[in-house]
DNA sequence: TGTTGTTTAGTCTCGC
DNA sequence: GCGAGACTAAACAACA
């Protein structure tokens, strides 16, 4: 579906995609850097300035919960563990890049994140209000709350390049985004759309004597400049979408009595341990012993709407066609009305399988396992200061001096910004000392590392509140 | 033919 | 209630 044309702006694209071919006019264009613009400073600060990168790490201080670096626990870019419970499966990863069929399924239901203890079910875990407890780069089923508009922004951030093509802009987001992988191609449509509507992104014409399709695109300053003072509104946090066909999976499952030892429902095998799990979730969730099974699907997976009157719209399709209420199936019940959507998406998927790593938590947050494609960035430096992994959250004397520093010189600048700016700087930086791999068509550059800011700028606001208090 | 880009339209959520 | 932002869907054109 992805051609990966994404090449002819990233030349180093052949490196660990080998299917990418790189275009001698591609190759000029980053030999000569003349395309380079972010790396001025004037446009770099700004254009690195993440909102959602703020979000991240004030979750984290404010929620009191322990921050590590990404170091220290790899496996969420919250750097926060589900629980000492928590199954330290080996990593589940992509399961596309573990063989499992790609799926052209709608991801549409949605979850709130309501239960305090979701470790019975990490992968299933809606992110709207625990976001450190899914790993979107390998949870297909769990759509990233981030707009597109930051979408692309991360995509643009993560290439360090002045312009990027779409085609690159698909393939970040679906090697960092597992969800979009499995997703049906609309998103993509979308990403247009956005595109072009969005004020953010300027168009760069091709030149003539540049192979390739399309344009480039590029973030326009005078919004990376609001992006910077925080006038960018940040998306608003929906109920997080999961894979109708896992749901009904999960509700083929949950339905049987869970006492059946390893019963098998639906050709699924559950373990005594996953359904141990889905009780805990069960009493987590308020369920009730004798629950509606639809009843515990709505808590489960949360209604569609977001909790105002399930109002949310029926997408076109069937608006269309007339039968609104059962489009997208966006009620638990259309997994089962809706039977062509399923049969399509059980056609070219394995539920079975996907659910079985769920309920066994094999679809862990952990990444950076064996089938990790992405190295993991092993240190952080900021502002020359080197932020060992071994630090972790031991608040060193000197990131307190440097945080003193900056805020002391910037009274108006935002620290994590700041913070995510520098991120976004050093990491290649050491990269391009070497042979830098093109990190973004290879996602060597992933979420990985912006999420790892997130630790890192969850320690230094833990830090810095320490040291005020 | 598939991809890219533009435009229009409808709906939803959220903040004011 | 209203406006802004966001999302989704679709139609259409241009282009490689």
């Amino acid at each position: 579906m992805l051609s990966m044309s994404c090449v002819d702006s990233w030349p180093g694209g052949s490196v660990g995609l080998e299917e990418e071919v790189v275009t001698a006019a591609a190759q000029a264009e980053d030999l000569d850097g003349s395309s380079l613009v972010y790396n001025s400073d004037n446009l770099d600060d700004s254009l690195t300035s993440l909102q959602w990168l703020q979000e991240f790490s004030i979750i984290n201080v404010s929620g009191g919960q322990h921050v590590s670096t990404s170091s220290q626990n790899p496996n969420h870019f919250f750097g926060q563990q589900l629980g000492a419970e928590a199954p330290a499966s080996p990593l589940a990863g992509d399961p596309a890049s573990i063989g499992m069929p790609l799926t052209p399924g709608k991801p549409t239901a949605a979850a709130f994140c309501r239960v305090p203890s979701l470790s019975a079910l990490p992968s299933l875990v809606a992110h709207g209000h625990c976001p450190d407890e899914v790993d979107y780069k390998t949870n297909p089923h769990i759509k990233p709350p981030y707009s597109y508009a930051t979408l692309i922004c991360m995509a643009m951030q993560a290439s360090k390049k002045t312009k990027i093509t779409l085609s690159c802009i698909y393939k970040w987001i679906t090697d960092n985004f597992c969800y979009f992988r499995h997703a049906d191609p609309t998103w993509q449509n979308s990403i247009r759309h956005n595109l072009s509507l969005n004020k953010c992104f300027i168009k760069v014409p091709r030149q003539k004597d540049e192979p390739g399709k399309g344009g480039f695109w590029k973030i326009d300053p005078q919004y990376a400049e609001r992006l910077l003072s925080g006038a960018y509104k940040k998306r608003r946090m929906p109920p997080v979408q999961i894979n109708p066909a896992l749901q009904s999976r999960l509700r083929m499952n949950l339905q049987p009595d869970l006492s059946v030892p390893t019963s098998v429902t639906g050709g699924l095998c559950v373990s005594p341990e996953s359904q141990q799990l889905l009780k805990e979730f069960e009493e987590a969730t308020g369920v009730d012993q004798n629950w509606d099974p639809r009843l515990a699907e709505a808590t489960m997976f949360g209604y569609w709407g977001s909790g105002k009157g399930h109002k949310r719209k029926q997408p076109y399709g069937h608006r269309t066609g007339g039968n609104k209420s059962l489009r997208r199936s966006s009620s638990p019940l259309l997994a089962t009305e809706e039977p062509t959507d399923l049969d399509s998406l059980k056609s070219n998927f394995d539920w079975d399988a996907l659910l079985d790593s769920a309920l066994n938590g094999e679809l862990s947050l952990n990444e950076g396992g064996p089938l990790s494609p992405i190295p993991r960035e092993e240190d952080l430096t900021i502002h020359g200061v080197h932020i060992s992994p071994l630090e972790g959250p031991a608040c060193t004397a000197e990131s307190s001096v440097l945080i003193e520093t900056q805020m002391s010189n910037n009274v108006d600048f935002d620290k994590e910004t700041f913070l995510a700016t520098e991120f976004l700087q050093s990491p290649w930086a050491e990269d391009e000392a070497g042979d830098r791999p093109d990190f973004l068509c290879s996602s060597t550059v992933s979420l990985d590392q912006l999420f790892d800011l997130g630790d890192s700028l969850a320690v230094d606001m833990n830090c810095k509140i320490e040291s005020l208090l």
